[in-house]
DNA sequence: GTACAGGCAGTAT
DNA sequence: ATACTGCCTGTA
């Protein structure tokens, strides 16, 4: 039996780390024997636990007693914060919100799930490739990437790779990167691989922007849209407003808050699948966020694992 | 074999 | 402006 690393108490705050990583927003994290191991651009890191010798004197303790670890490689000290964002007043946030049952219910339900911050260029590269395609898909092609063009390292004698630069990715050829399994997304890595390279999406830029203008500049990459653009800035570029809407978060809409929505009233309740296209997305994403507020990223969060584990996905 | 899942870009209406 | 279709890889 393995023991559950699950909650761990961090400057009071009680944060699940397994519900975090496990709840579709992360791609490149894996568990090996009582540790997790994550790829953050050119770092790997690590958590883990173990029994706590003096419990009541350390601040990093999970139910069980256990004693939190982290490690990064190379090091990267303090990454726990900024990855975990330890920095959000996550109680202030769910205060924030208005009331609401099905988020109610979502937030009981995954108490402790928190958003992860993602390295930037990574999380560009993640969500290119998440188009049109599902979580299994994603990693699959992600870790091929990072095998095939990334960097090598050891960590307790097991082998991780990083995650490529855009250099790295720029270098390679449409063919070489279609053999990672990207299909057509083969040549949307390669653009923004040159735009990236180019100059074109600076980070610094794109995170102390205002939403509306780090997605405009994120829409000018071929292969972001809507959601790919609100994945990324809610995931690795503070927009914590950003709200991305894809065929769960549609159905969760459609069957939950079409009140919202239907304001010609000519809406289907329609319970198959059923793709949005770019003027739909946009209202609908004006007034969802109107509604949630400026964390309805946490919201949706919340929602989409929500969705996504009451219809018995797993990935 | 056939149907279907999934977001974006390009073309047709 | 709005609707439709092709793109890939994989599973049921």
């Amino acid at each position: 039996m393995l023991q559950p690393l699950s909650s761990v108490c961090l400057d009071q705050e009680i944060i699940n780390l397994e519900i975090s990583i496990n709840s579709g927003q992360m791609f490149l994290w894996k568990r090996i024997d009582n540790a997790w191991y994550g790829i953050y651009g050119e770092h790997i890191l690590k958590f883990s636990t173990f029994v706590a010798d003096n419990p009541k004197q350390n601040k990093n303790i999970n139910k069980n007693d256990r004693l939190i670890e982290f490690y990064s490689f190379p090091d990267m000290k303090g990454w726990e914060q900024h990855v975990f964002r330890l920095d959000d007043d996550i109680k202030y946030i769910l205060s924030s919100f208005p009331n609401d049952t099905l988020l109610s219910n979502a937030i009981r339900r995954f108490s402790g799930l928190r958003l992860m911050r993602q390295d930037p260029y990574q999380c560009m590269f993640s969500f290119v490739c998440a188009s049109n395609t599902n979580i299994l898909m994603i990693r699959r092609m992600l870790n091929s990437l990072s095998r095939k063009f990334g960097r090598r390292i050891g960590v307790d004698g097991k082998e991780f790779f990083t995650f490529p630069t855009a250099a790295d990715l720029n270098r390679a050829t449409i063919e070489d990167l279609r053999s990672c399994g990207l299909g057509y997304r083969a040549k949307a890595i390669k653009l923004l691989a040159e735009s990236i390279i180019q100059g074109n999406l600076d980070v610094k830029y794109l995170i102390q922007a205002s939403y509306d203008d780090a997605k405009k500049e994120l829409l000018k990459v071929y292969g972001i849209g809507n959601k790919i653009a609100d994945c990324i800035l809610l995931f690795s570029l503070e927009k914590l407003e950003a709200f991305p809407i894809d065929i769960w978060i549609t159905r969760a809409l459609s069957h939950h808050y079409s009140w919202l929505l239907s304001h010609n009233g000519k809406e289907k309740e329609n319970n198959k699948s059923k793709k949005i296209n770019y003027d739909q997305y946009i209202t609908f994403s004006e007034s969802i966020r109107k509604y949630f507020g400026k964390y309805s990223g946490y919201a949706q969060q919340y929602l989409f694992y929500y969705m996504r584990q009451s219809a018995g996905k797993k990935w």
